[in-house]
DNA sequence: TTCCGACAGTGGGGTCGCAAT
DNA sequence: ATTGCGACCCCACTATCGGAA
């Protein structure tokens, strides 16, 4: 397949806002593919390289080169470039990634250059993921949509499946089960705003203590073990405690589903900032597991045994889950079976933060794991703190806000009444609210600095967050967590803004 | 006909590790 | 040694489409 074709469809695909013309437009593409275009065309549409990251950044990019005249390029040649791109590394591999870029962006006409700049930036937006292709795939080989979804999220790729699939037909995602040692993509939780209205939504659930750490599955086949993140990178390497903890259960044959956290003397769990950096190290391993040490929180189990539990209701996974690991190693829980137990739920919340934990997820007890979905049966509710700040600048939006002012610097203030920067934010805003503050903060505008405005700080904005953490890059040595717009407050002065010596009180836990 | 679930888009901060300076 | 940058962790929220109710 030639890549002047892919970048067709994907102008196409883009320039319509109906999914079921986009579903029809993949489905064409996929009829027309050969069986090895297949691998590399799957993820171009969704703007990922099968490669992964490449190391190709704006600078290497940012050097224009005359297009081509003629679409000559296939997708299979362009993965083969791609690939020695991949490849280059050590001293020098900057200039030697250029030239092949350049070599590349030569050979590509003018769309095709927009269509690999997009893919190699990670800036194809077309409105068509994982799940338009899954759609479109399952129209293209007479498949049931929902089958393909369950292959895919079982066989964690979507490229797999699509492969099998075109080569074999329909009959090919019987194949795909659950199995030890290939990861699944994990469900997810939806947000709801307290524990009652997640318990009314529910009926009988789990309220079960949310940790802050990073989220993990392990699979266990007698004496491999492997451990996936959320996106199922391989971190076991990185994890020895986590391994040995996985040795020492009862079972040969396990994939559970948990988080890991690192605990300080008091079994007080540590910042995220400390449990992140901990199991993002990979150079010194052994120093690292001995400064930040973690462990395993175990909260659902997917298979145990030869038996694969997915489709089971959560209370039944759950037992075997308390079976198989111990106390400990779960997290806590308490059941609420109807409404009448909301004020237990409620305290349960309480003890839960008083712990130093995150807050709670609710879980229907009658619901299956569904795996890669943010399904309706899991709900997360965490405390939300709120400031009132003061805009100090914003910047020109991109994509679908461009020619709005989108992401602003947030200062709360100090005590000689100057303003201290916390951060920024472009979350929460409706497309009213952006076209207003677009004009308003133009007006309050003291410097044009190409990527946004300075402006003078007047404007005062309601902003809410899920808590603080320490920082290097602002001044005031913090940095707020999570934080979006929920209102402006025109009714408020600056002068009556938060302060920096307030929010710190606020969070005694946090040293700046 | 209205409602709501699922998706895509728009970016936030921190940390680690590699390459360049 | 320091700095810049990409990859990956964590993530909230709104707009929109299209099927469910």
């Amino acid at each position: 397949m030639l890549l002047s074709r892919l970048a067709e469809v994907s102008r196409e695909v883009a320039a319509t806002a109906a999914r079921s013309r986009k579903t029809t437009l993949l489905a064409e593409l996929f009829r027309e593919a050969e069986a090895d275009d297949v691998p590399i065309v799957i993820p171009y549409l969704a703007g990922r390289l099968p490669q992964g990251r490449l190391g190709v950044g704006w600078k290497v990019l940012s050097r224009p080169v005359p297009p081509a005249a003629e679409p000559s390029l296939t997708v299979r040649e362009v993965d083969a470039r791609l690939s020695e791109l991949g490849k280059v590394s050590g001293p020098g591999s900057q200039a030697e990634r250029t030239r092949i870029v350049g070599e590349l962006m030569g050979a590509a006409t003018e769309e095709e250059q927009r269509f690999l700049l997009g893919l190699l930036t990670g800036e194809v937006r077309q409105g068509a993921l994982d799940a338009v292709a899954v759609e479109g795939l399952a129209r293209a080989t007479g498949a049931d949509p929902a089958d393909v979804r369950r292959a895919v999220m079982l066989a964690g790729s979507l490229q797999t499946v699509a492969q099998a699939l075109l080569a074999e037909g329909p009959g090919a995602l019987e194949r795909f089960r659950l199995t030890v040692g290939r990861p699944v993509l994990p469900m997810l939780a939806h947000s709801a705003s307290s524990v009652a209205e997640a318990v009314e939504k529910l009926g009988a659930c789990a309220v079960e203590e949310k940790l802050d750490g990073i989220r993990v599955q392990v699979h266990r086949d007698g004496s491999a073990v492997r451990i996936h993140t959320r996106t199922l990178d391989d971190i076991t390497d990185r994890l020895p405690e986590v391994t040995r903890a996985a040795l020492g259960l009862a079972s040969e044959r396990f994939v559970l589903d948990g988080e890991v956290i690192s605990f300080d003397a008091d079994g007080r769990p540590r910042s995220f900032q400390e449990t992140a950096g901990r199991v993002g190290s990979r150079t010194d391993v052994a120093r690292a597991a001995r400064e930040v040490p973690v462990c395993p929180v175990f909260f659902d189990v997917l298979l145990v045994g030869g038996q694969e539990l997915l489709d089971l209701p959560f209370s039944e996974r759950h037992a075997l889950l308390a079976e198989l690991v111990p106390g400990p190693m779960r997290v806590r829980r308490t059941v609420a079976s109807g409404p009448q137990h909301i004020p237990e739920a409620e305290q349960f919340l309480a003890d839960t933060l008083a712990r130093g934990h995150e807050g709670v997820v609710v879980k229907a007890l009658d619901a299956p794991y569904s795996a890669g979905r943010r399904g309706a049966s899991w709900l997360k509710v965490k405390p939300v703190h709120t400031l009132d700040l003061v805009v100090l600048a914003a910047e020109w939006g991109h994509g679908r806000r461009t020619g709005r002012l989108s992401n602003l610097h947030l200062g709360a203030r100090n005590p000689d009444g100057t303003f201290a920067m916390l951060g920024k934010t472009f979350k929460g805003m409706t497309d009213a609210m952006l076209a207003w503050q677009t004009e308003k903060l133009q007006e309050l505008a003291v410097e044009d600095n190409g990527w946004g405005v300075t402006v003078r700080p007047e404007l005062v904005v309601e902003i809410a967050y899920d808590g603080l953490q320490r920082s290097s890059r602002y001044p005031a040595g913090v940095t707020l967590r999570f934080a979006r717009v929920v209102r402006y407050r025109e009714d408020k002065r600056p002068g009556e803004a938060d302060t920096v010596e307030s929010l710190l009180a606020a969070h005694p836990e946090v040293k700046p």
